[in-house]
RNA sequence: GCGAAAGUGGCGGAAUUGGCAGACGCACCAGACUUAGGAUCUGGCGGGGAAACCCAUGGGGGUUCGAGUCCCCCCUUUCGCACCA
């Protein structure tokens, strides 16, 4: 190659790295072939099924979105060069409030607004590159997507798995509807923080999802590919408890005959400590307890009060014990003793009974409330340790170990806890007057939302029939397009007479349909099955196609959903499983949560003012620039702190990596250079290389291995990104000091010159696939990118052939050597030694001992 | 209060099993090419010191030939849970 083409970069515009021509070119050419991304049918291959969470189409996508995308779309490009039959679809989770509010604001219809926001952001989606297989679009707010919801609510009622009542709910005055538990933060609306969530009285749908307490708990352990982080997380939200109810006798004192208080306990054991009875302020007995004692009634409203404020405060565990003496008795069943009722404003009516037995002597809780008011404190149980313990007459208080035997316990005692907890448990049970309990803090989903923009529950009011199903060959049950959605006066639906008037396929009478439509929830909890078979009109999926797909190898997206969308999904899964339409126990197989993307210390929003668009970043840098900086900035998992001045330096390699392209274009088709599959070790051996070469070729093979084992491992793509880096600058410097050399005979092979230009495209392909197709073209090459196969690397051409050692003395350096890389320990112990800086630096002392650390270091311990 | 993760140059971050702390990138400095440079190429870049060297991974102890990494105590940040009976 001719010297003069070899220095630095000339003007023309020819080298110049253009990312909007390169990217407007090959975007062009994708937009003409829509099955670029499809799966293969039929496919030999094994299948790989990779998922980013859909988005909510908000209006344009964020930096989150970019990131999360990046990283799904650089896992699947790997899994197809690596010969998966990859699955990798996008969609829209589509209804849901922010349609209705911007309606409101707007005028604008809901649909109009939500569709526009779609073209939208699929547009930039493709903008940006991402691979997405768009026939198997699934867009929830679609009457073809959501009429299986419906036809699944049918199924759920069926099963008796979707039932309604009248029950307290969470209420948000700002969204106008009802809450699920789960959509409760700290007392407040997960969307508006600093809104306090109320409680109203109201008919709803739930899903019975208790129904599988015990197996979505158990299941966690399956999910070792899920961060230990979520799966703690579910197991909190699940909350199982393992105890006994105990009912405590009122004599017929209080409330109707045979009336008793349930209390739940998790001590039994120590029953016979109990020294009162404490209530939730809510519940359903302190009516009867409070009936004609104004003065009473009061103490109790204020407790509710003080419980309220906790709440608001967000900080429930601070307050201040307190209680009022009801006045009132009830029969402890184990030892027949009266023991007074009291109302506490700790006690919690949405957990357990309500209702608990206060054993002062072994609670922490009860000791500090009895103190407070000097209720009786019974010891039951003595630890061991203070058995052995001669000295100590009383152990100090409260005792709360399990590891103690019982005392003043009548027939239990001498038992330890754990067999006192049973035969209590069984005792109670043979006796009539409690059993073993298991309580969970997960309760059923309530989906009844009254709002317009959603699922309308397929449920009809028949004055004859009273509730009735509308019939499957009735669906869908099309959501109205002309509505006045205002928030005022309830269900939107409810004020459309021709969509709320019907009639009952029972007995062709009037009915009112159900005005109330589905929590957006439910769409995400199977939509994932849907892109199996996205188009059946026949059905929600086809369960062959389903059983081939599923589970999803891997689902990638932010830690939000870890107790919403990731529970309701795995439970819509395990109903489905039993309803036989699907194999898998679990959806998701490997779950990833990434980072936030932050700016200047605070998560990106328009309030702050710290908002970077997509748009921009692509307009001014490209897409290749955008998604290759949101991989780099931070290991994917972590959050990633934006610099504007970070995605120019990621243009600029870019620009590097192209213009080494264009100076060593092959003037020669490639096939004419190289055999057509990569296989180094025949191509170029390493003995006959300059020292040049073999730099380059030692360097090549170590950055595919770095690569490689990154996506099958950490998905530290940053490090794996700073090794392409790397990979680049070596090709630079070689480049440079081979045209300074004297002879020619010094140059890099053609045949590894080539090799590494077309590994260093297939490594850039996952991540930056306009600039590696457009290399790709350039190289020669006809087959598709896509499913070119992932380089291999020779681990010994990876390997170095000579090392620089540090030599330290008492663990500090003191100097370096270079020696052969698989020199035997005493040639390099004997090297150290010789070191004229070691022998200056050892002069009268005494070498007490040599380590020597093949490959990595010696250590001269001396003194 | 309990639990988890994190704390490394001016900045984002490397250091996979205890083995040269600071890879890669940004910013900055210098040189080259240039009419010009917000382009490109080359080199420098933790702090102190003239140098030999010394000091440095939130702070303090410890284990070890050797600690960012392991152990103990403490501080800060983020997240989760929180009177759960």
């Amino acid at each position: 190659m001719p010297q003069e083409e070899k220095t630095t970069a000339t003007r023309s515009n020819e080298d110049r790295y253009d990312a909007q021509r390169i990217e407007t070119k090959w975007f062009e050419r994708w937009q003409q072939d829509q099955s670029l991304y499809a799966a293969e049918p039929n496919s030999t291959k094994p299948k790989y099924y990779v998922l980013e969470m859909l988005p909510y189409p908000s209006g344009a996508l964020h930096m989150g979105h970019v990131r999360n995308y990046s990283i799904g779309d650089a896992l699947a490009r790997y899994m197809w060069m690596n010969g998966y039959n990859v699955l990798h679809p996008m969609g829209w989770d589509s209804f849901g409030l922010p349609a209705e509010n911007a309606a409101i604001q707007n005028n604008t219809p809901p649909r109009e607004w939500t569709l526009r926001n779609i073209a939208n952001m699929k547009a930039q989606m493709k903008r940006l590159g991402f691979a997405y297989d768009w026939a198997r679009e699934v867009t929830t707010c679609l009457p073809e997507y959501y009429r299986w919801n419906q036809w699944f609510f049918l199924k759920l009622y069926e099963h008796g798995l979707a039932y309604r009542k009248k029950s307290k709910v969470n209420w948000c005055p700002k969204c106008a509807t009802v809450l699920a538990n789960e959509q409760v933060v700290d007392g407040c609306c997960w969307r508006h923080e600093d809104t306090l969530v109320e409680q109203r009285e109201l008919e709803q749908w739930f899903l019975r999802i208790t129904k599988y307490s015990e197996e979505l708990l158990r299941d966690l352990e399956k999910l070792g590919g899920w961060p230990e982080k979520v799966r703690t997380m579910q197991r909190n939200w699940i909350g199982r408890s393992a105890g006994t109810l105990v009912d405590f006798d009122l004599g017929g004192t209080v409330g109707p005959a045979g009336s008793t208080i349930t209390v739940f306990t998790t001590r039994v054991d120590t029953i016979y400590g109990a020294t009162s009875v404490q209530l939730a302020p809510q519940h359903p007995l302190v009516a009867d307890l409070t009936a004609n004692k104004p003065e009473l009634r009061a103490q109790v409203d204020r407790l509710i009060a003080e419980q309220r404020k906790a709440r608001e405060v967000g900080d429930i565990g601070e307050i201040e014990k307190h209680g009022v003496n009801t006045g009132r008795f009830a029969l402890n069943p184990f030892t027949r003793e009266p023991v007074p009722i009291w109302v506490a404003n700790y006690i919690l009516m949405d957990y357990g009974t309500g209702a608990i037995m206060s054993v002062p002597a072994h609670d922490e809780r009860d000791y500090e409330f009895s103190k407070k008011y000097s209720l009786e404190i019974r010891l039951v149980i003595l630890p061991k340790a203070a058995d052995l313990d001669e000295t100590v007459a009383e152990p100090s208080l409260p005792v709360t170990t399990l590891n103690g035997s019982l005392v003043n316990s009548g027939p239990f005692n001498g038992m330890d806890c754990e067999e006192a907890i049973q035969k209590m448990s069984e005792h109670a049970e043979k006796h009539g007057f409690g059993k073993a309990a298991v309580t969970y803090r997960l309760k059923d989903w309530g989906i009844s939302r009254q709002r317009y923009w959603g699922t309308p529950i397929p449920m009809l009011y028949c004055e004859k029939d009273g509730i009735v199903p509308v019939p499957e060959k009735d669906l869908p049950v099309i959501l109205p397009e002309k509505v006045d959605i205002t928030l005022t006066g309830g269900s939107p639906l409810g004020r459309v007479p021709e969509f709320v008037n019907t009639i009952c396929p029972k007995c062709g009478g009037p009915a009112r349909r159900e005005t109330d439509t589905m929590d957006t929830f439910v769409d995400s909890s199977w939509y994932f099955y849907r892109y199996t078979d996205a188009r059946n009109d026949k059905a929600p999926f086809d369960s062959k196609t389903v059983a081939y797909w599923f589970p999803i190898n891997q689902y990638i997206g932010g830690v939000e959903h870890a107790i919403l969308h990731l529970i309701y999904s795995r439970f819509w899964t395990k109903f489905m499983r039993d309803m036989g339409l699907v194999q898998n126990d679990e959806p998701v197989e490997r779950l990833f949560t990434q980072g936030m993307v932050i700016k200047d210390g605070a998560k990106m929003s328009k309030s702050l003012g710290n908002i970077v668009t997509p748009d921009e970043m692509v307009a001014r840098y490209g897409a290749d620039a955008a998604r290759l900086y949101s991989l780099f900035a931070a290991p994917p998992d972590r959050d990633l702190d934006w610099q504007d001045a970070g995605i120019e330096g990621i243009q600029r390699f870019l620009g590097r990596v192209y213009r080494f392209a264009v100076r060593n274009a092959p003037k020669a088709p490639v096939e004419t250079q190289l055999a057509a599959s990569p296989a180094p070790p025949e191509t170029s051996p390493a003995t006959s290389l300059t020292p040049e070469a073999r730099q380059i070729q030692r360097k090549l093979h170590q950055t595919i291995k770095r690569v490689s084992d990154d996506f099958q491992g950490r998905w530290h793509f940053n490090t794996c990104i700073a090794a392409i880096m790397e990979l680049v600058n070596d090709l630079y410097s070689v480049e440079n000091r081979v045209a300074r050399a004297p002879s020619p005979a010094e140059g890099i092979p053609t045949v590894l010159l080539a090799e590494s230009q077309r590994a260093l495209v297939l490594l850039l392909a996952p991540f930056a696939p306009y600039l590696a197709h457009e290399l790709w073209e350039m190289l020669g090459e006809k087959g598709s990118l896509l499913r070119a196969p992932w380089p291999k690397y020779d681990p010994a051409l990876a390997k170095e052939d000579e090392i620089e050692l540090p030599v330290q003395i008492n663990g500090k350096l003191r100097s370096r050597m270079v020696v052969s890389a698989d020199a035997p320990e005493d040639v390099v112990h004997d090297r150290a030694l010789a070191e004229e800086k070691i022998r200056v630096a050892l002069q009268g002392k005494q070498i007490v001992k040599v380590i020597v650390v093949p490959g990595k270091l010696v250590n001269i311990v001396a003194r």
